[in-house]
DNA sequence: GTCTATAGAGTGATAGAC
DNA sequence: GTCTATCACTCTATAGAC
């Protein structure tokens, strides 16, 4: 970290306290204190609170938004297996975006309409993964009208609520890719054809339970 | 509300204000203000936030624990479903409860606890309806291993984070009682045996399609 | 670019009169 | 039971020196 200027060590710093205590939670003079720097340095780099929510909410805009834009042509099981996998690091990255959801909304009305632009990306993403490997042979066809829109929105939520989620279990242990791919990949598995299911024992079994 | 005496006042005024403006943004003022009386006042009922605080999650959970005892010894579709109903409404007066979550945790770890508490007896209760509708031919053999557990999970998380979603996603509407039952019902109906698909047909279609 | 010092607006809690 | 007045504290933002 000593090579980063002053902004970026601001930036890494704020993510971590958010991430620890919570966007409302924290102080400009944690922040300051965590870098070694005055509160008035601080307004030196940013005007104020806000502008260093809005800097970091660019960093974050960015991360998924390259992981939604990896969607391409063949949307085949690797590639949502591999897409999950992203996922999961991001959340990694940015658990206060997941926690703090209402908080998030309250004091940052431009955070919020960009989450709402990538959830809305992020469910017709999946919902068109289904109709793709529909026509595969893959996935079953749908047994009731509705269904994998449903589908498509619980595993937007299974990933979204992830951390929530084990947050009101109590669950600590330290999470893995492999539980949380797992977790997704058993949501579809009632819909895959039994060429589907091959496919899954084949390509993704191995990925879930032997981690490379 | 003329009739209720100065406490219960403060309890109906609070859990509203909790649910409109979460529970850490609520001030003493906003309470007194709300029922006319004095902060001075507030006082001498409670001694401070906290323990209006704990008289909401008394109150909360008498309500959860109500329908989470309902559960006996016949947890047919028709009975789960008009346990659905019943998270429904709770859900419905309480949505600080599964807005808040960190901050509640943060904020107020009794209330957290007991939330675990009932966050696994309710995961377990699901998980134990599909072994009892196995039994009876209306749910299929488990097709892999730890898919009933997962799935009993799934629905936990759907429920509990339906008003989360909502927010998220910036759904404004009015929320009905049928689509948050349809969203459930959707989960477990790859799982039905044709038998337990005449039963759902017959009995939870005209539930969740025409309202009483 | 970085610091110190302080203004200014809350916010919870308490003392004491009625 | 209910009120007013006030204390002690926290946090953001800004002014001005170096």
């Amino acid at each position: 970290m000593a090579d980063l200027n002053t902004k970026q060590k601001i930036l890494i710093a704020s993510i971590q306290l958010f991430n620890e205590n919570g966007l409302a939670n924290v102080r400009l003079q944690q922040i300051a204190d965590e870098i070694g720097i005055s509160v008035g340095n601080l307004a030196y780099h940013f005007k104020n609170k806000e502008a260093i929510i809005e800097a970091v909410n660019e960093n974050l805009d960015d991360d998924i938004t390259e992981i939604l834009s990896a969607y391409r042509l063949f949307p085949n099981l690797i590639d949502f297996d591999y897409q999950l996998s992203k996922y999961f690091s991001f959340l990694q990255k940015y658990p206060f975006y997941f926690l703090d959801l209402l908080e998030i909304e309250r004091m940052s009305p431009s955070i919020h309409s960009k989450r709402q632009h990538h959830v809305s990306k992020m469910i017709s993403q999946i919902r068109r993964r289904f109709d793709f490997n529909q026509r595969r042979g893959i996935i079953i066809k749908e047994l009731r009208e509705g269904l994998y829109d449903n589908l498509a929105n619980s595993i937007w939520v299974m990933i979204s609520f992830w951390h929530a989620q084990n947050s009101a279990r109590g669950i600590n242990g330290i999470p893995t890719p492999e539980k949380f791919k797992e977790m997704v990949w058993n949501l579809v598995y009632p819909y895959f054809t039994e060429a589907g299911k091959r496919e899954f024992e084949q390509l993704i079994i191995p990925l879930i339970k032997h981690p490379s």
